[in-house]
DNA sequence: CTTATAAATGTATTTTTATTACATTATTTT
DNA sequence: AAAATAATGTAATAAAAATACATTTATAAG
């Protein structure tokens, strides 16, 4: 996550204070990055117009330990697609252009939260999933959509579980809820005031809280547990929605934490809920997804 | 997408019809991939207890050109977490070694659909929404949070927009519906007979129908457009998802390329949205999602 | 405007690394 | 068991990279 995935933003970047020699090798590199990666010193050096030690040299400044291990640095700042991740999408962006950048916009953003999550809150969070009699998933707007994919996904075990985005539902099963109820609420922000308060409702009634939030926000402070998601810099200024996919593989991560958790004992369940869709299929007893 | 990241797991597999030397080669590898691609052939061909040109010829026989192309391969491979990708979930896996696999298929899903994109076909999908008069987002299970969540995303284009899951107002919409309508159906197998018929119907009403689907399945060739998504091996057994997330990717790339095509035009639009939920919040004018 | 000094770059050499040609050893087939 | 074939290793060669050192170029002080 470090040196690495920047090596090729850095050449770029003209703050940089190459010398002559170096910044021709910076040049020629960047014309033709995935070239270089199959190079001899000798052909970069040719077409950056510079001797050989040039090279080694511009390698070793960049905190490489010599030329191979420069390609091979580079090498991988090509694999993680670097070249797209800090380009937002710009007003002359067609299909073919903007295409893969949102991708990869995604991709970096699940890379991101990968690297970030802590295991042992996912550990606890899966804990109180287990030792719960009832879940709710909560969600409002854009974080509505994300609670009821939830659902589907909780439905398979045998705990009661529902996802509700009305504000006033939401409101009214927290008021009533009791200890062994399990509320998770999901807030890309953290500072919608209706779920803040409905997360204080359902502490107030000794039911357990766990968010999906933002970092320092305030449903992660009123929130027994909160997984909070740092997707960072909305480079995306049109339509956010990196954080959606990062919520939703964590949800992932938790439901099948919980299945490993209850092991075998609840496979027959699986097979009942699966077997039950087959009737409305073409054919291919497979699962809409 | 061809050799280099199948290159490890193509190691590991025990079906290689290796020699004994090779055989002792690839053990060696795999004992330390990432030191294998900092190591000269002398020093692997050591600790591969055999002679140099043994591992030049193991290299050229996995394709490589020589030695230095495979390290190469070798450390790509490496850095696109091949090493998970396969790795389906065990029974004995925990929060720490179970979290970065999930994380990685999902990230891969969104690789392989990225690559495999037609953004002839992006294009075109982006001309049948703008030309639209009304959209409907039509899913049934795992999917209907999907349609949902398009939803959300549409709704800051001034074209009238609604998400359904309820099969029989799916039905009724699209009987009822008329040229200048468009229904996006989405379903990861494309062979839910109801949202077939759905798309029949709106059809034979000249509604036009776009569907994000299974390639070669029945609701693809009842569209008119057919934007299919191969997310492949399930190894996922547990609870697929994966497919949503590449479905929801998808559909921000057509909302963000319908965005650049109306241009500045709208801008106002989208401010007057997103000054009428400031009020819901704590502070700061950010968008929920 | 020179001259000392330091920095940058290149040349030539050495060292390391990779490849090839060929000999030897195992393995298979008849 | 002998011939043929495949597999492997040894030794030589070629290629690549790094180093030491010379030369040039730039910079600063007098």
């Amino acid at each position: 996550m470090t040196t690495p995935q920047n090596l090729l933003t850095n050449l770029a970047q003209p703050t940089q204070a190459f010398s002559k020699a170096e910044q021709k090798v910076a040049n020629a590199i960047l014309a033709n990055p995935e070239l270089t990666t199959r190079s001899s010193i000798a052909r970069l050096a040719q077409s950056a117009g510079v001797s050989e030690p040039s090279v080694n040299r511009f390698c070793k400044r960049l905190g490489a330990t010599g030329f191979p291990d420069f390609k091979l640095k580079l090498a991988l700042s090509l694999a993680s697609g670097a070249r797209f991740i800090n380009s937002a999408v710009a007003e002359d962006d067609t299909a073919p252009t903007f295409t893969p950048k949102i991708f990869n916009a995604s991709i970096h953003a699940l890379e991101k939260t990968r690297d970030s999550i802590d295991p042992k809150l996912i550990h606890h969070v899966i804990d109180e999933v287990v030792a719960s009699k009832r879940i709710y998933f909560f969600g409002q707007g854009n974080s509505g959509p994300v609670a009821q994919d939830a659902e589907f996904k909780f439905f398979r075990f045998n705990t009661p579980v529902s996802a509700h985005q009305d504000p006033l539902m939401q409101r009214m099963l927290a008021a009533a809820s009791k200890p062994g109820d399990l509320f998770v609420i999901i807030s890309y922000t953290g500072r919608t005031i209706g779920l803040v308060e409905t997360a204080r409702l359902a502490r107030d009634s000794l039911a357990t809280v766990i968010s999906i939030t933002a970092p320092a926000s305030p449903l992660a402070r009123a929130s027994d547990l909160a997984i909070t998601l740092d997707v960072g810099e909305d480079t995306d200024e049109y339509l956010p929605m990196t954080s959606r996919l990062a919520q939703l593989t964590l949800l992932d991560v938790i439901a099948t934490g919980v299945t490993l958790r209850q092991g075998q004992a609840h496979r027959p369940h699986l097979a009942r809920i699966k077997a039950s869709l087959t009737s409305t299929r073409f054919d291919s007893a497979q699962q809409d997804a």
